[in-house]
DNA sequence: GGATCTATTTATAAATT
DNA sequence: TAATTTATAAATAGATC
């Protein structure tokens, strides 16, 4: 090398090492350079110094993300490209079942029925219109149970109302007011109802309230799907 | 370098070009172990050869992986960190998108309706209601435009055996057989109609065939989802 | 295809500016 | 601290085995 025989061991002297680093450096790029030149090879190469810094050579025609992952897949180190073929995989899949699904909505939504023979739209009518039965089971039943529990309400004011009028009576005897019964106090039992529309909607027979709301009643229930 | 200057170009003969790269492969991982020793530095060496084969060198106290991760860290071209992220939140909407699907698809075959309240279950009845009118209406469509075609194919061998049987009629004219009206060829009509069930379904009313195959007949048209 | 030899160039440690 | 010079070791192209 230069003025006499180096030992190859580790220069203690820091500004020395870090002298020596630069030159020794610049060397290497310049035979990885002539390697890449000369022998049409690709070269990656990253040089860490003792202080953290980062220093490196790339081939122009390549890049390390490149090299390093053809070095991974000749060395079966990569661990990577069986994970991320699986994810692209179940992406796929999982894009194809939600067409399906969408199809079978848009099915039985009454659209895209074209592709469907008499047999299939047979069974879909089928299957429709006993879904529209279970539907209907339940929205009785939920009105059925709102209705029962709004009886109990209506049972407790009517006893908490009979009560405090009791009380007022007992109080006040002196003013002989009559007793009233609750299911006479029309006017009460009107304001209650208005700010409670669901009272008199389940006093209408199915059918006619299906009228009431043709178009945007499903509206609400509909999903946003981005 | 050895017997006179070479000029840093692409060797063009493959076998030199091959030795050559033998000879200065050997000699740049030389310099990246001094580096390394000299400098305590960390080198990461990866060279492919043009035809295709790795070679490397890395510092003993590190590995490629270790080095190729701080490189990009330090150069912040770590591009796959978000892509993998991105990745993730694709797959869980498209998961959650599904199990909506599903659950819409659930609701609309009657099941799952708990949390469906009053106002919602009469907006999905109505528009089952109304789907169903749809697929009804497809399907009678259908089961029309078939019976047309079925008419025209009949007429067609009505007047293929007409034809034959004048044909006959007026070659053997001799044995004076009474003329045949394909209408009354009641035997034929039959045979034909066995072959084809069809021509008969058509004919019936469409809510008796409902009554016919009510359990599996939606099967055909499910969906297999995996 | 590689191993060795050799003439010459190249790299570089140390000195100098 | 960095660029330049210089003396010498190291690398290596081409030849030969």
């Amino acid at each position: 090398m230069g003025r006499g025989k180096i030992e190859i061991k580790k220069i203690e002297n820091i500004t020395n090492r870090q002298v020596t680093y630069s030159k020794r450096r610049a060397g290497i790029v310049k035979k990885a350079k002539e390697l890449t030149v000369l022998c049409d090879a690709e070269v990656s190469l990253l040089m860490v110094s003792s202080t953290g810094k980062i220093h490196e050579y790339i081939s122009p025609s390549s890049t390390h993300k490149n090299i390093y992952d053809r070095y991974q897949q000749a060395s079966g180190t990569n661990l990577w490209q069986p994970h991320y073929e699986r994810m692209q995989e179940t992406l796929q899949k999982l894009k194809e079942t939600n067409n399906k699904l969408r199809k079978e909505i848009r099915q039985r939504n009454g659209e895209d029925l074209d592709e469907l023979n008499f047999q299939q739209l047979r069974g879909l009518e089928q299957n429709m219109e006993k879904s529209v039965e279970c539907v209907r089971n339940r929205k009785f039943h939920v009105i059925t149970t709102s209705s029962d529990t709004l009886k109990k309400k209506m049972k407790n004011h009517e006893e908490t109302h009979n009560s405090l009028l009791r009380q007022f009576e007992e109080r006040d005897a002196d003013f002989r007011f009559p007793s009233l019964d609750f299911e006479g106090d029309y006017q009460s039992t009107i304001e209650f109802a208005n700010g409670n529309p669901q009272i008199f909607a389940f006093r209408l027979q199915p059918k006619l309230q299906s009228n009431l709301q043709d178009e945007e009643a499903y509206g609400s229930y509909g999903l946003s799907l981005a």
